[in-house]
DNA sequence: TGTACATCAGTGAACGCGCGTTCACTGATGTAC
DNA sequence: TGTACATCAGTGAACGCGCGTTCACTGATGTAC
């Protein structure tokens, strides 16, 4: 089925976007430079766009890798661990420990006139449904303000017979591991002299203060 | 004291960053460039050389305004209502929200090759005092594993007679404020549906269960 | 197996553009006597 | 108050550079008969 020429024209564009995320760590991403690319893998610029039509697309072929790399994280963790939040956690800092990159580009300051593919929407639902999945069996404690709210506003839950106080779970999961996780990234820990993989065990830990009964192990 | 040239030496300067900052909400930080402030403002591209020596050196004065304004924006919110967090984390939020540029400046994607100013760290210092003294007499709850943990690392903690857990909920409502504000920033919460205030609330809640006695009301 | 043709990766020249920064300069503003 | 001088804001030309993108092309690779 995969011709040979096929083959080489996926090859070469993974070459270039390995390139180009080298080039991201080294300059950020708005400095992204097909011409740059090109230089280095030896091409002349205008070869790159036999494989990329514009700027424009290999950033949005970036940014879809990252978040497939970022929710197949998530899903190893679960398929390995069970659905268990600290391991998500986990899975989650560890990933975005080694793609600092891809972390930002996906989670950090916005670039400014991009606007990310539809795909990527799809892909952050998944996650979402992860997340709800994770804490469906936790300990909600008692109804909160927010949970009236969220019981109006809960669009985005895609699972269905969710209890209540889980998509609050959910989201404050979310919120609160980018919190940590960015700031972490971003060296805004570095002077303060305590570790960063304490203060994220502590803050899942106060999210589920009880390890619940994981319904996969 | 303040002669008429020094005066509209400064003028100049304000208006030079106010044009930056324009150009940062349209482009991004690291598209900030002098020639087109400089004709944005009717001059040529090297008149801007008599007011900032180079682009880095813009882009610090950029970074330590925003930074002396977020403090300032905690400051008054301490000096009118008093050290409560629900309002710190109110007056904090709304900032960000009225200068979304100048937070992600501050504490979004770093600028790589880009080093903040050694004064960025005082005002750093100073926010992180402002929490500990908010959060000085409010109720932490049982000791935690993490409070252990911070008891050995609390380099970072200036204030003297800190009761034990405090420091926790003062790191622990920064990056928290941080994770929903950045990503009600960047929009990820737009096709959700629910509110990101409501969200807000309810995090600074779960810090904060009991309202505390005020110190100064 | 050999030949004719189609496909397609990659090139080099060119387009117009903007960048940061330097330099020698003009001309207006402020200062000292 | 008037004159001589110093200060300094701003200019225009120039430097070397890299950018995204288009275009007509060469030459290698694959395909069909």
């Amino acid at each position: 089925m995969e011709s040979p020429r096929e083959r080489y024209r996926a090859q070469v564009r993974a070459e270039i976007k390995d390139h180009a995320w080298e080039q991201i760590a080294a300059s950020g991403a708005s400095a992204l430079s097909l011409n740059a690319i090109a230089k280095k893998m030896g091409l002349s610029g205008p070869a790159l766009y036999r494989y990329f039509a514009n700027r424009d697309e290999l950033i949005t072929a970036l940014v879809v890798d990252a978040y497939r790399m970022e929710a197949d994280a998530l899903r190893h963790a679960t398929e390995r661990t069970g659905n268990e939040p600290h391991f998500l956690a986990d899975a989650l800092r560890q990933w975005a420990l080694a793609n600092p990159h891809r972390y930002f580009l996906l989670h950090g300051t916005p670039i400014p006139g991009y606007h990310a593919p539809p795909e990527t929407t799809k892909i952050a639902a998944e996650i979402m449904a992860m997340l709800i999945k994770a804490f469906k069996h936790c300990d909600t404690g008692r109804r909160t303000p927010f949970d009236v709210h969220l019981e109006e506003h809960s669009d985005w839950v895609t699972e269905r017979a969710v209890p209540r106080g889980v998509p609050r779970l959910a989201l404050a999961f979310w919120t609160r591991m980018h919190g940590a996780i960015s700031l972490e990234l971003a060296g805004h820990f570095n002077g303060m002299g305590f570790d960063p993989a304490e203060l994220f065990k502590a803050e899942v830990n106060a999210l589920i203060p009880i390890r619940p009964p994981s319904d996969t192990l």
